[in-house]
DNA sequence: AAAATATCTATACAGTGTAAAGATACCGAC
DNA sequence: GTCGGTATCTTTACACTGTATAGATATTTT
């Protein structure tokens, strides 16, 4: 399933690839189709036999983007083993700074994740929870069952974190806010967050 | 200095405009130059006096489009003459609600202003404050002096409610939180922000 | 082994951004 | 006014893009 000869045996996931690979370094706008095709040593129509046309591979190396973004924060979140108050704090905080780091550090995917390649179709609710979705609803969760946010507060709470860690995200990036913004913003976030308690 | 011949009389600004209005219709990235002065009548390289290339008309066109979006916010605010704590309170909605209005009205328009061609250098502060930025925290200042804001968390709410008005927006635009969720957010960010009270 | 199919290549075409050189209209100096 | 210089625009050309079409090759099926 990896090189079984001349047919390369397994081009779909090696252009995949490639285009990460491409768009990680100069950004979704400059990557060809064709320059991707000769990494591989591939001729530029190989592709359309696996996608159907340029965009649908970036759409579908977006898609790869957002599942890096969610692996770095599970690996954020599995390097604090602290247990109870402090861990479902330092936890919440961690996802918040793996999010921007992330974005900091990979400012090509994330923007090709979030920059219109990549729109759920905006049907009733799709059903698929994407998996930051899961992750954050857990910390929240973590977060109530330690009693620092009430109950009522987590619903919304859900959409105030998302929206805030990803939005500052997005403003660090595009220079419309310094990098400190993201530390400031988690500072509130737990102030407010804990608020709802007293 | 609007038409006075042969030499266009204004080229500079017909191009930007132009580019604004063809990004509005089919996103940046299917924008060609050569349609754009097809539009006006030129031929394509009459842009290369006046923009340096193509890349730097769209970031005009961004800059561009963050000037409509201020517009509009002021536009909002204009419309609530309301006066005391529920003018304050209703002109604070009024800005989150313009902001996303405009995202998901002008899907292509907001993706170009934030989509990585409009970044600010980096450099130490530009002190470059933005026109969204002033309009907020006035609309800050307003909460504080009516008394609906504590002082002392006036500097960080301006950071996470422009960040998170902003992740909002971007998120229901790329479909991964419905759009009710703007009004949640709404909701949310008043009362905390009203929390910090009692 | 032969036929059918999936996969890849070769070629071609219209459209792109933009560099270079030539034409045209304007503008200030005499 | 006329003349020369300059800004503006056009023409032409080139390298490059995405992708449609048709042909070649390897794999799979029968």
């Amino acid at each position: 399933m990896s090189k079984p000869g001349y047919h390369h045996g397994d081009l779909e996931s090696a252009l995949l690839q490639g285009a990460v690979n491409r768009v990680r370094l100069v950004g979704a706008e400059k990557v060809s189709l064709r320059a991707i095709a000769g990494d591989l040593g591939v001729s530029p129509s190989a592709a359309y036999h696996h996608f159907p046309d340029k965009d649908a591979l970036l759409t579908a190396a977006g898609f790869a983007a957002i599942d890096k973004l969610a692996d770095q924060q599970e690996l954020a979140l599995s390097m604090i083993s602290v247990i109870g108050v402090d861990g479902a704090l330092a936890r919440f905080r961690a996802l918040g700074r793996s999010y921007v780091d992330f974005a900091l550090n990979e400012p090509h995917l994330f923007r090709l994740a979030f920059g219109g390649h990549c729109v759920i179709p905006d049907g009733t609710d799709s059903e698929a929870p994407t998996r930051a979705w899961t992750i954050l609803t857990a910390a929240l969760d973590e977060l109530v069952n330690e009693g620092l946010l009430k109950f009522e507060f987590r619903q919304k709470s859900e959409i105030l974190v998302w929206s805030a860690v990803h939005g500052v995200a997005t403003l660090i990036l595009e220079g419309k806010l310094p990098p400190e913004a993201a530390d400031d913003l988690f500072d509130s976030l737990a102030q407010m967050l804990g608020l709802g308690n007293e």
